[in-house]
DNA sequence: TATGAATGAGACTTCATTCAT
DNA sequence: GATGAATGAAGTCTCATTCAT
């Protein structure tokens, strides 16, 4: 309990294992950790825990991990990548030529499933906000990328956006689309079904705004 | 860091009457522990800091509250007693009838500066959304009536809106509103601005659907 | 929790108030205690609750007592000039000549009465057998007087008994009638009848050893 | 202070194998525990203490125990079994038809040997008579079994006894002997022998009423 | 290299005692 | 003198991390 955190150096803080025993058992590691921190978080979670429910030892735990936190960090990560493998694949020449309201629909349910299927997400999202704002930089790092990804997708879209303004409807994007989609999670089936079209209606509504044209032209 | 709070020194406490120094001591650790926990998160926060940023002893904080995640309720409910009295006054018979825009400026506005005002809402508001059982249902009563406040303004403004409609829309606008408001204070100035526009742009967008008619009419 | 014991010196650790209301006030204090500490134990027992329980604030018991510990020696204090008393007052001329049978018989069942109305008999008892060897002195002091004035009516029974030996079997029978007095009162109601007539049993066989001539010829 | 155990400086712990020294690291926490119960009372030892006069840290105190209760309760039954394994050695075939005096004489010399070798048992004996509910149940489960075994062996000696008398017996001399026993020991040599030498009259003169024909035809 | 027992700093909480009112 | 709020030392227990096996 009550470990600072600490800012995430550029550098990784966990040793990628190259054999694939060793990369199983990281990724063992990884998905004990994720169910852990999503059922108590992170500060209930001990490493003894998640050694456990991976099936190894603490010591085992260690020999990938320089502390704790590394573990929380390598998470995020391995989030941070298959969700910037899911948006790459999602954008192809196809989709990106989608009318809005349909590419908008496309990856909210795209996005939806990702986070239904991975629970630790909604912990990694949530607890990254949840220290100061210095500290957050890593969160922002973590969503940098598929904010960027998304900016760059406005950019041909909208060519004349300026890209100060990209950047920010991008980022307000993912921070509402990511809220929503926790939102939708905590209750019933059906409360996720409705927060999940009032998700679409709202950013539909927010980013015709700046592609009025190619979404009335498509 | 902010909302640290200066006491006057030596201050005549002495003076004051017994209940007056007491409910001013309560508030003095409430002021410390919403600056602990906006800074470092709930779990990184002892009880003795709590009690030294108070200028107080662990024993006068137990005096208090019966245990550390008693302080963190009792700073969540002060809150949301704040935001319920700014909601109200903020509803009078003028405001109920401005034009959308003009009203959800007027929230807005003044969310953000309540917000900006206590940081330590942030810690309150991301910390609730952290752990299910416990501390999250506490989180739920706490935004629902804030969340009922604003279903009962929408159904004034449209009374042919469905209740469970009004409801939904009422906790999206109060979930979307909080992350952006805590995504606009974690850079600096001029990007608390920007964010700042685009919740507005957002939300009357979005709620415009619903609100056509007044709008338009406004 | 956890005060260590000190050697009770000889002057008394307590305040003797000789105003009528000050004595009032210092009795409810060791009622309370006697109470308490029966109840559950010195350790589980709080300044607080002793006040509490006597009407009074922890500053009132402090003015009497210098700290806790002088409440439990002043609490065995009364219970031992209490005991002599009795004893005294059993010893008068008519029972002193009382057959061995009759005599102990009558000793035993005003025992048994004062210790049943006087739970923290039990706990007084108890406790001051609970530290180390050195420590126990105060208990032994504690019993000493009521030893003495048993050792002083064997005398007289049996003026051919060594000193030495009075005095031991005086404090045997004194132990061996406490112990048991305290088990007889662990259970139900016939146990403690039972018990009581052991008791006597044993200490009328053991006795009688000593004092035989009297008792037959009795 | 007695019953300090001298520890083999650096003796070949690690040759021992693994589970020899969980139980030889379990034992030293006890030893420790009965040393330092026995010296100032449960309450007034924490676990530090016995942890520190154990060679452990706290942490080494909680694998083996749940809290500290439990360290008193292990030792207590350590102590139980151990008086099991006596009582059970001196009832041979041989013994069980000693004269009442011989027997007597054999039990409580063993008894003696025993609690001046482990002054720790004086501490649990008193203890577990000092709390109503909680410790006490586990004492009269710890008491139980020798008593029943005295019992069991009364039942031997005088079959016309009754069940509920046999069972009053023995536990009025189980306490008996054990108060007189903790007595002997809180001042010198010649004290000790002395009560003891009571005791065995004491007990000789209370059975005897029960046993009177063996005793005599002995 | 893997294991998991051991360590001990440090968290939370209680409560004897003091002292301002 | 009486009150009871305030203090803070100290106790119990946890758990991240290390290291002998």
């Amino acid at each position: 309990m009550a470990e600072t955190f600490e800012q995430a150096p550029q550098a990784p803080r966990w040793r990628l294992p190259k054999q694939a025993r060793s990369r199983e058992r990281f990724d063992r590691i990884l998905d004990a950790a994720a169910a852990l921190f999503a059922e108590v978080g992170y500060d209930a979670v001990t490493t003894d825990d998640i050694a456990a429910q991976a099936n190894t030892s603490v010591g085992g735990l260690y020999r990938f991990f320089p502390d704790k936190l590394a573990v929380f960090h390598a998470l995020a990560n391995r989030y941070f990548n298959q969700l910037q493998e899911l948006f790459t694949a999602l954008h192809t020449d196809e989709t990106i030529h989608l009318p809005l309201e349909d590419y908008i629909n496309h990856m909210i349910d795209a996005f939806d499933r990702f986070v239904a299927a991975n629970p630790g997400y909604r912990a990694v999202f949530v607890q990254s906000r949840l220290i100061s704002t210095e500290i957050l930089s890593m969160d922002t790092a973590f969503n940098q990328a598929i904010v960027q990804q998304l900016a760059d997708f406005f950019a041909v879209r909208n060519p004349l956006l300026e890209p100060e303004q990209r950047d920010l409807i991008a980022i307000v994007s993912v921070e509402v689309g990511s809220v929503l989609e926790i939102l939708s999670l905590t209750r019933d089936r059906h409360f996720r079904q409705q927060v999940l079209v009032e998700t679409k209606k709202l950013l539909i509504a927010y980013l015709r705004q700046y592609f009025q044209i190619e979404s009335i032209a498509g």
